[in-house]
Formats: C-alpha cells, sequence, structure tokens
DNA sequence: TAGTTTCGCTACTACAAGTATCGATACCGA
DNA sequence: TCGGTATCGATACTTGTAGTAGCGAAACTA
C-alpha cells in the first residue's frame, strides 16, 4: 500500500529513524468499512472510525491527507487487482462486470464509493485523486486486456459503475443479480466485434 | 409547484388569513443553480443562496425543510415534464435519453443533481423525497408510453441517468453528443422489441 | 544516552445546517 | 379603522464535522 514511497536515500533498506509506524491501516480501512456500513457515509465521521479503529483522530490525518484519500485508499484496498480471466473479450468483460457488482454489493463498499464520488463532484482535488488513483489503474488494466482505446473504456467504466451506484443511491441496495446480468448482457452486445463508433 | 396543497378548506379558493408569500421561488432556483454553477454543490450553502437570491435565510428554510428539498424542487422545476415525442419506442426513447443528457449539461444542473443525489447515499428520507418527487414522475410516464414493466423502466433510468452522472462526476464536465450518441444506441439496441429479460 | 519520529490526548479554528426570536409588514374581515 | 394572522428580514444561536496545533510519552537507531 506504499508505506514507504519516498525512498530519498540511495542505500536500500536504510530504515528511517525515529519510531515507526504501528500497523494499523489494515484495522483502519476495516474500522473505516464498518463504520459506513453502520451509520452511513455522511455519519461515518473521521472520529467515529478513527474509535472504531482504537486510533486516535491525528492519527489518521497523519496518514491522509483528507477523510477524501482515506475513502480511497478504503476502496483500493476492497477492490485489489481486477480478476481479468476468461477466454476472450466477452468472457474478460462479464466477469469484470460480475467484480464490480459484487465487490459494490459488500457491506460499506457501494456507500463508501458513492459517498466519495459524490464529494468529489464539488471538490476538484478529490475528483483528481479519485481518477488517478482509483480508476486509471482499472482503466489501464482494461484498455492492455481488452484491446480498447480509452476512450471506449472510459465509456464502458461509466455505463457499469455508473448504473450500479445510481441503483444502489436509489434504492438503497445493491444491483440484483438478473439486472447484473442485463446489464453485462447490454454492454457487451454494444462491445462486441464491429460495434458502434464510441 | 404545489404551492397550497394542503387545501383543509372545503370551500374552494378561501384564501388563508395572513401575509402572503411573496413569489420569490423562481429567483431562489435561479439563485440555487446560478451560485451550484459558480461555486460547486458543496459549497453552494444555503446562506449564499439565499443572498444571491435577495431573500432572508430563514424564508428559504419556511418553504423548504432542508437544502435537499430545496434542490429536489430546484430539478423539477428545472427539468419540467419529459418531452414524450417520437412515433415508436425507438423514438421515444432516442429523445428520452437526448433530453435528460442536455438537461444534465446545462450550467449547474447536473452539478446539483449529482450533489443531492450523493447525499441522499446516506440520508434515506432524502433518498426518499428524491425517489417519490423526482424518479417517479418520469418513472410513470415512460412506463405509459413505453409499455415496458417498472422494473425494466427503472433499469432504463439507471443506466442513463447513472451513466451520464458518472461521467460528469468523474471528468467534471458533462458527457460529449458523441457518446451520448453511442448510449442512446446501446440502450435502444438493448430495449428493441423481443431483447432480453429485464 | 542523544536524536528522531510516531503515538494518544486535548484543545482549538473554521464553517455549514438548521432553529429561535424579534419587530416590521401585508393582507383579510369586521 | 382596527384586530387577527402569517410572512418578511435580521440577528443570534446550537449542533456537528473537517482539519490543525501543541503537548508529553513511547519506540526505535546510532
Amino acid at each position: 500500500m506504499g508505506y514507504r514511497v519516498g525512498m530519498t536515500r540511495a542505500t536500500t533498506s536504510a530504515r528511517p529513524p525515529g519510531r515507526p509506524r504501528s500497523g494499523v491501516n489494515a484495522v483502519v480501512f476495516a474500522a473505516t468499512l464498518s463504520t459506513v456500513h453502520e451509520l452511513g457515509y455522511a455519519r461515518a465521521t473521521v472520529d467515529r472510525i478513527a474509535a472504531a479503529a482504537g486510533v486516535a483522530k491525528t492519527t489518521i490525518y497523519r496518514r491522509w491527507p483528507s477523510k477524501g484519500a482515506l475513502i480511497v485508499d478504503c476502496l483500493l484496498d476492497a477492490f485489489g487487482p481486477v480478476p481479468l480471466e476468461g477466454a476472450g473479450r466477452a468472457d474478460l468483460m462479464a466477469s469484470a462486470i460480475r467484480w464490480i457488482a459484487a465487490k459494490i454489493g459488500e457491506p460499506g463498499v457501494g456507500d463508501a464509493f458513492a459517498g466519495v464520488f459524490s464529494d468529489a463532484v464539488s471538490d476538484p482535488a478529490l475528483r483528481e485523486v479519485l481518477s488517478a488513483r482509483l480508476q486509471d489503474p482499472y482503466r489501464l488494466a482494461l484498455q492492455e486486456a481488452l484491446g480498447e482505446p480509452e476512450n471506449r473504456v472510459l465509456f464502458f467504466i461509466d455505463v457499469v459503475v455508473g448504473t450500479l451506484l445510481h441503483r444502489l443511491g436509489m434504492t438503497g441496495e445493491p444491483m440484483a443479480d438478473a439486472d447484473v446480468a442485463a446489464l453485462a448482457e447490454m454492454v457487451l452486445s454494444h462491445f462486441a466485434d464491429g460495434a458502434g463508433s464510441s
């Protein structure tokens, strides 16, 4: 998760002086998801998340510059890499759609995603973090695996993630499997070899 | 816009006693959109909206119970009824998609929509307002015009609105016409007569 | 032991949603 | 003309949250 990316020293593995950071990142991520799940995004304050993690609020702010950055890192940890398995583009896309739908359906994940997404609407700095750290890795992996240009992969992500988040936001419940299947069918048909322009 | 829906008196048009409300709703709506457009959703505080409208903040709260309710009413006013014109379902759906895409692209409208949508994620009361007052009228009109069952129209709305809002939220810019056309093509193909289950 | 960094803790600032209260104003009916 | 009623603007207030500042203590290295 990039504990020590700086590496100003040329000598390898020279542990920096001072008290080392305690390994509470995983605990904080778990506390974030469970707090968001129980109280919703708006009431999942940094104070409450810190209390749930058994950590001082200042410790959170020493590691993440803002609540939004914490949520983005938490989502990165929860998502992990895309499982890009399957023979052919259709299988790849279908499995990616089912994967992200399942992830968004996990307790707390969808709420946190939708919450940070909406915060980003009026916060360009957070939008940059969200786009660069969360969307870009998956976009690049999909471009590579599918052999599609950037604009078409962005369209793919808009349709799939946008639909799933809209359903979650409007109903409070993740999209049912039957509708996820319909979404996959629709998208795959559109992206079949020889489909339209964008 | 539902100024006086209560109507406890049986006698028609018995104007209630007291000083009548000044007709500033339209001014407040315009001030809301322009403030959201200039400052973004989060910094478009009720104080600022009231100042832009030349109205006291308390006047806003006398008419709308919360900022979210104000935004929803403002969006209702900005959207108006769906123009359901066109021969056949394909024309109807295509024109509806272009219409909502254009509305979301209007200055302030998309930002306000995305902002109130994300607030609703962690606010069940606001979600109810959003669903009942904003989504349901359009859903019912589409069910009637397209002859589709509720779950398929809800899926249609999730895909179209979700995609447009995700693009706006991630990039800060409304979706370009070429991508709106691709969205319409994909959705129409999925909803062609004799298409899949959901 | 000296130097460095993180820790928990408390206190603080800045700001926004929403409420309470006041005198003033506009309209109705008698 | 006058009382009743409800709105208006203005000000002040409460509550809650993001984020910051500063402290002494703890944990590591050299």
